[in-house]
DNA sequence: AGTTTGACAGCAC
DNA sequence: TGTGCTGCCAAAC
């Protein structure tokens, strides 16, 4: 069956901006919850993303600060895997070029220097 | 309405 | 580097 989607507005929010996720890159716990109107809401969009799936949105390229993977409810490895499929070179717990592959979301006109 | 709970973030050691 | 502790937030109790 397909678990239900959160359905607080909050998460609804959290939800929405990580579908923004293009494959590939990838954006923080913080990122997210910047995203989803929240600043420093990371802890919550974790909170989220622990009663969402792939199914509702790409859960995978949500990854924790400094290029770490952080948590994956305890499948670890299919996170890695997941995102090793896009491309995101990841070594143990760390993203490689975190930097490049980070997805900070689109903002304001002329900051074209995020695609 | 107060307390507990985490797929977090940062900083001090 | 790695570990520990504190701050923060929305939700579930």
């Amino acid at each position: 069956v397909i678990p239900a989607a959160p359905r607080t507005p909050f998460a609804a929010r959290v939800l929405h901006a990580v579908r923004r996720i293009p494959p590939g890159r990838v954006a923080t716990y913080g990122d997210i919850a910047a995203l989803a109107g929240r600043p420093g809401a990371a802890r919550a969009v974790g909170q989220v993303m622990a009663g969402a799936s792939l199914i509702h949105a790409p859960c995978h390229r949500v990854v924790a600060a400094g290029g770490r993977l952080g948590g994956f409810g305890g499948l670890p490895a299919l996170k890695r895997d997941l995102l090793r499929r896009e491309g995101v070179a990841v070594v143990g717990d760390r993203i490689r070029q975190f930097a490049v592959v980070r997805w900070r979301g689109l903002r304001a006109a002329g900051t074209a220097r995020n695609k």
